[in-house]
DNA sequence: CGCTCGATTGATAGCGTTCAAATTGTGTGG
DNA sequence: CCACACAATTTGAACGCTATCAATCGAGCG
């Protein structure tokens, strides 16, 4: 369960710049957003934000943590169709008028600000920054759905899973540690694979040593060799 | 290679109140849709709109015809990221100042209305009713994408041509028939699977009276059997 | 220390691909 | 209208990848 901490503040916001009001001045923020009935959810992991089905009366950003967005099948099948980062915008499907689409589960400790879609609504109609920021966004969020949708339909099981550990490290230096937030279960589930597929193909490629992984933590050693089993032109 | 057969006028298009301009006035489209500069694509089947990576400058409204919209790997595995029927707008990566993420060919004899996004980023800006009437598409084509990540991460083969056969006849009776534009190929490559397969399919459930086929034409026999199959709530 | 849960590893089965050949369907020109 | 060529589909057989089932291992925790 959340825990509701506060109202939040846009002008203290820690993720201000990234999220969609990173485009207004600080007279809007003191004006537009001052009645704005925020709240900020403390979560920790595996918490339910939301689940698919409900009616959609808010919509989130991801101050702090790390969130997935799933669907399931009746037999309990599931699959992860977005993983959301620090300073992301979901749950807005009440925009059209639509019930949640998709459950929302925390996968660490997260910090969440919510907005009621009524306000932010009334923001967008009069406010041309805040609405082409947010269509940056679904456009942003329609092109990643497309790219995956390639991954998942296209691509066998070490190609999937090389492109999203090269994807999950992207920018970072050869040598580079970072913390892979994901269960087995959960890179399963996000890119349509078991459990036991995803461990095997990091065990071998940990042999190979194309990959070094401790406490949670991974490092490519050898981007050059994922690469290739990666079957795409990510760069 | 499409003809540009001429310049289209909202007024008089036949899919007008399945566009986005569909909640406009006729002052409205008299007076700030005058300038824009429309042109109408005449297509043959398999015509390229576009491809991914060239920069987008114009949007799209499908008015006849059928249209998948493709990504595909070095290796030449190709995936169908979204079919489009009438209505359907397509083609507004430059909004977000992208290139075409996927590459656009007509499955059928197509007809196509051409917009410049500069014109309608201005009209965009300055209507809401287009904005919002594009927002809200968009929003749906999120939650398409995301049904259709659950379908081609968590289904087997025979529940995704079985749910995908069912989502085609939506809407129709039992024994009503409908063209099925797709070749085996490109049902294929929509569901992640061989010709083969969905061929090997097709036959055993015509055999098993679920379902006929005649001169490219379909009917659902047996809706429940199908539904069975396909492992899902679609109803 | 022993419990639990996630990850690993092995063995096996089966689903879907691949390769190949046969068949049907379609469009063209005579 | 038919004959032909070519494309799409169907069908068969065999392979290989990934899932499944099962056992073991290991880390974290009370």
């Amino acid at each position: 369960m959340p825990n509701i901490t506060g109202k939040g503040h846009c002008l203290t916001c820690p993720i201000r710049y990234r999220s969609i009001f990173s485009g207004l001045s600080e007279e809007i923020l003191k004006t537009d957003i001052k009645d704005f009935h925020t709240s900020i959810l403390e979560c920790k992991s595996n918490d339910v934000i939301y689940q698919q089905g409900e009616p959609s009366k808010y919509a989130y950003t991801l101050r702090e943590g790390l969130i997935k967005l799933t669907k399931s099948l009746p037999n309990g099948r599931t699959q992860i169709v977005r993983i959301l980062k620090k300073g992301d915008l979901f749950g807005f499907d009440g925009f059209a008028d639509k019930a949640y689409n998709h459950t929302a589960i925390t996968v660490s400790k997260s910090e969440i600000c919510r907005l009621p879609l009524k306000d932010l609504d009334q923001l967008r109609i009069k406010n041309i920054e805040i609405n082409s920021a947010m269509m940056a966004r679904w456009l942003k969020n329609i092109r990643e759905a497309e790219d995956m949708m390639l991954e998942l339909g296209a691509k066998k099981a070490p190609e999937k899973l090389a492109s999203f550990l090269l994807k999950w490290c992207e920018g970072l230096d050869e040598k580079d540690w970072i913390k892979l937030e994901l269960s087995r279960r959960e890179i399963g589930d996000f890119l349509g694979l078991t459990i036991e597929t995803v461990s095997r193909f990091l065990s071998e490629w940990k042999r190979l040593g194309f990959l070094e992984e401790s406490k949670g933590f991974i490092s490519i050693v050898n981007s050059e060799g994922l690469r290739k089993k990666a079957c795409s032109t990510v760069s």
